[in-house]
DNA sequence: CATGAATGAGCTTTCATTCAT
DNA sequence: CATGAATGAAAGCTCATTCAT
């Protein structure tokens, strides 16, 4: 916080967003120790210093990236109420961290493609199975309330949801599509569910 | 096939499939020439004299992938006339696919995420536009026979169909959800996607 | 001693004796600045503070070991008159030194395997020698007053008597010999000597 | 054999003996891999080609030595029957392998002294055991056969008679006492051994 | 077609050491 | 007297690749 002492701190930070930026990039594999120093400015064994080794930055920087998604998360779905701005809330935090954080989306998939640690890869998987019954769980509640038929299969729902919204976040990491976070569009993703997923039991419909 | 050129022929196979096996378990960076080598149990000079450097292997091995897939949608959906068997060659295919070739999943991916040559990514883009084009295409003659009504907005259509499809795959793959592509759970995926987006003219719909 | 410097000279004396005992355990080389002052429990400047460097601290510790040797020896050997008592204390020495301090006969011996600055190195071996001196002097002495036959060659015998002294040292550092050095064996190897070596002029014999 | 076609031999071999040589003078610790490598002219990869890693090129080497000790033994004591001719035997063995090959000579104590594998360093202390045993094996025998009088204790002997040709290595080795492996003295120390240790029962004394 | 031998460049990691505080 | 942070140099080892045969 003090912009003076706090030399130390930013050191550490410079490391953790270089690399985080170069694995993005390149991929895990393809980042040496020494591209990351060259980057950051300091020499090999500070890094050694802050972090035992390679696989422990990554797993910290992951840490980090969950962090980061679980506030985002918090900040603009689970401080909503009303069920369809939860469900708008969705939209909007995936297109914060797709448009601020896209070296993560990187991350979570590299995770599974790389030859991680099993305990790492283990707990994504986790995390990944209790976003996609949290979603679920509000599925579920809105069902209760009139929000979405009796017969519907939430479970299929909640994958098709979370498909497109992935879709979405791939077109745009991947395939460079860059119009598809536009709020036009993502309007008009979020008017295509309500028109084919749910009611507004408010509405008598 | 032919008896007499099979020695040859087969290291090169060899080669070839141990080396897919590798990619995908391990990651293409950590698996090394040497790894694949006594894998196959030759000796590395045979190994670039099958294939130029490692990056060939990668990209014939891409090739082949691709070529796979190809065959496996002509003989699932474009052998059919009906949209909604179509349709649900597009399912069968995919189901088809991870079954039978999970680790040409990774591929795909690692493609995006690996430091590949600029011309082999750019080759995987196009190649997965043109599906979603394809895909696109369909659902529009789809909606001009009047299975789909004409207010649909067919891209986002596509994007949510193609994206639950992947939903199943991530989750097949990564989350190790064994039973996502049994008939039955597909069977119900259908049968959410006919009754969300789509009419049956025939029935006057 | 003094309690109110306890606390600095603790520190330097700490460092000083951890050392001694990683170098003894691991080898000079294989001990790292890191590794002992994680075992001390300081930083590494702290040790730098008090030891300009690693090999000041080898240093100190083996001029530390010369004085504890001479110690040891002037106790033992020096503070008789009868020669077979001094004899029979220099055994006695030894025993004091290789059971009180066996990392210091590693140091020795290191010494003369590493790469030792080559005057620390000379050092080391004109100590040796004045020792096998001191030792040839006793004997020469003991030649004159009768306890040994004229015609025996000082020089040979001196070597016997060293050479058999270090072999039991060697059989209890290195082989793990633990009775060598029990008192009843140290006895029968005394006994030996002065029936093959030596007469008791006293006895007239 | 093949002068021509031995070129693959003699890599391996210039790189073991040239290791040897490094090692015997600044300690296994001190001798970089890239040391040998550049004193021999080859590339890193091509000594991790023939040894799999630092330790068991060491390995490798005192597995030689070994064996050279047991061919020089079994040439200078084992080829003679006569007691007096294998102990003076044992004497020119020693004589021999300190001159030929006193690099080994270190090994043998590095072993000890050095953090070396821990069965490296048991099979080390076996073979000196044996070795031992054998001499006190073959004073045994000379006991029974009259050459030693029935109540000398022959471990001790043995160990006195191991120990001062320790002694004699050691100043060799290490003090640079360079006549102490002359014909002349060795004879010396010989004769002190007849004289204080045995008898010739074909002497009747 | 296949092999043993070799290479240059690079890897991750650790060393002994020193700065400013 | 002690600390956290940083450094240049070097360690052991492995990589993809290529000779000659």
């Amino acid at each position: 916080m003090n912009p003076i002492s706090n030399s130390q701190q930013d050191t550490k930070t410079r490391i953790f967003f270089t690399a985080a930026e170069l694995f993005a990039k390149k991929g895990y594999e393809r980042v040496s120790i020494r591209e990351i120093c060259e980057a950051v400015g300091v020499g090999k064994p500070t890094l050694y210093y802050y972090f035992k080794d390679k696989e422990t930055l990554l797993n910290e920087l992951l840490q980090y990236s969950k962090t980061l998604s679980e506030n985002i998360i918090s900040e603009f779905v689970e401080a909503h109420d009303n069920f369809f701005d939860r469900l708008y809330g969705i939209i909007k935090a995936r297109k914060y961290f797709v448009e601020r954080y896209p070296q993560f989306i990187h991350f979570h998939l590299m995770i599974h493609l790389l030859s991680t640690p099993e305990n790492v890869k283990q707990q994504m998987i986790s995390d990944l199975k209790s976003l996609l019954i949290e979603l679920a769980n509000m599925l579920n509640e809105a069902q209760e309330k009139g929000y979405i038929k009796p017969e519907v299969d939430i479970d299929i729902l909640a994958d098709v949801i979370f498909g497109s919204l992935n879709q979405l976040t791939f077109r745009k990491i991947f395939l460079n599509d860059s119009e598809v976070f536009s709020d036009e569009h993502l309007n008009k993703v979020f008017d295509f569910w309500k028109k084919h997923f749910f009611n507004n039991p408010c509405n008598g419909g």
